[in-house]
DNA sequence: CTCTCATGTCAACAGCTGTTGGCCAACAAT
DNA sequence: ATTGTTGGCCAACAGCTGTTGACATGAGAG
């Protein structure tokens, strides 16, 4: 019996706005102004429900990547099934901005790039391991973190023309390969 | 026979400093204020040599890959030849910044954004279609730099701990493998 | 109806930003 | 010695920033 306070309805509006600025231009570009007017509230709001800029920043960087359960994943569709996931993770939901406003802000802001870590830590090695076993985890999540991360950087923030303009199949079809050899070790 | 001004020892004070600032925090963290006092000068000498803080972006942005002649690298040798060039190129002189000012700034800033597609189209593509021959040369050259700038920005822009804690020889030794299954395709 | 408290607005603050123009000192050429 | 030019500093501007506190308004409980 969660009483429905009618602030919720502003608070999310807030977190939303916040979302998309983030998401589009970082931290250091979005002012609390603007995210107010895209709610359509006074700035001193955000800083009632969120304390402060960087309060607000913090709650957007709430990230969960979804992965299955990749032991349960034969060894021969691991590197595709990667792949896949994490492209339908970035193109799926365009109102779900917080892996963008995750990576984009992390490589000027460094609570941005602890988050980021700890999203590696608990999320993606802990993943991995289960299918990789333990010993070899750390090391191979992290390299396949830099595959990954990387096509998300040219392709979705940097926008390089041919990895951008590739369709999504043709995405995994061109990686799956590469992230095949490091998985294989 | 250039005419040697006492000023262009101020002038390239001031880009020096600027190159630094923009690799440690990025085109909006950085200050005009702080450029000046890191080169010991007033905050207004730098308008005057450089006209706005946009131009002097502009000038800390000039990158050379220094890519050698892929073509007559054994196709065998490409991908671990790559790899090491890259690592060098990051590791190597440490006051020479200005890769890390274009890929950090390349993420929250349009105008740096836009140069490293100019590098990429200018330097890499064509030193790849050196090696691979112009037909798959584009589109192969984007999986490459993704992955080659995944590793970057895992390394030297987030630290995620395996990536960062990795001996030169073995990023080597781990990414090869990876881009020669990208570059047989 | 009245009291109360949650929700929201308004105006202002202090600080920092890029940028400008006026002024000063040193030096080279006449 | 006088002039003009170059290299440099200082003080100030207008604009935007995060943040704050005082004040209005609405609804719901007694």
């Amino acid at each position: 019996m969660t009483t429905p306070r009618r602030s919720d309805q502003t608070k999310t509006a807030i977190l939303r706005a916040a979302r998309e600025r983030f998401a589009a231009h970082g931290y250091e570009r979005t002012t609390i102004r603007a995210v107010a007017a895209d709610a359509e509230i006074d700035p001193s709001m955000v800083m009632r429900y969120f304390g402060s800029k960087e309060q607000l920043f913090d709650a957007a960087l709430a990230v969960d990547l979804r992965l299955p359960d990749l032991g349960a994943v034969p060894a021969r569709q691991l590197p595709a099934t990667l792949v896949r996931h994490f492209v339908e993770r970035w193109e799926g939901d365009p109102a779900d901005d917080a892996l963008l406003v995750l990576l984009r802000s992390a490589v000027t802001n460094e609570q941005a790039a602890a988050r980021m870590r700890e999203v590696f830590a608990t999320q993606v090695a802990p993943a991995l391991a289960a299918a990789i076993g333990p010993e070899r985890a750390a090391r191979t999540a992290g390299l396949v973190a830099a595959q990954l991360l990387g096509l998300a950087l040219t392709r979705y923030l940097l926008a390089l023309p041919p990895v951008a303009a590739l369709p999504p199949e043709d995405l995994v079809n061109g990686l799956a390969p590469a992230l095949a050899a490091t998985l294989a070790g």
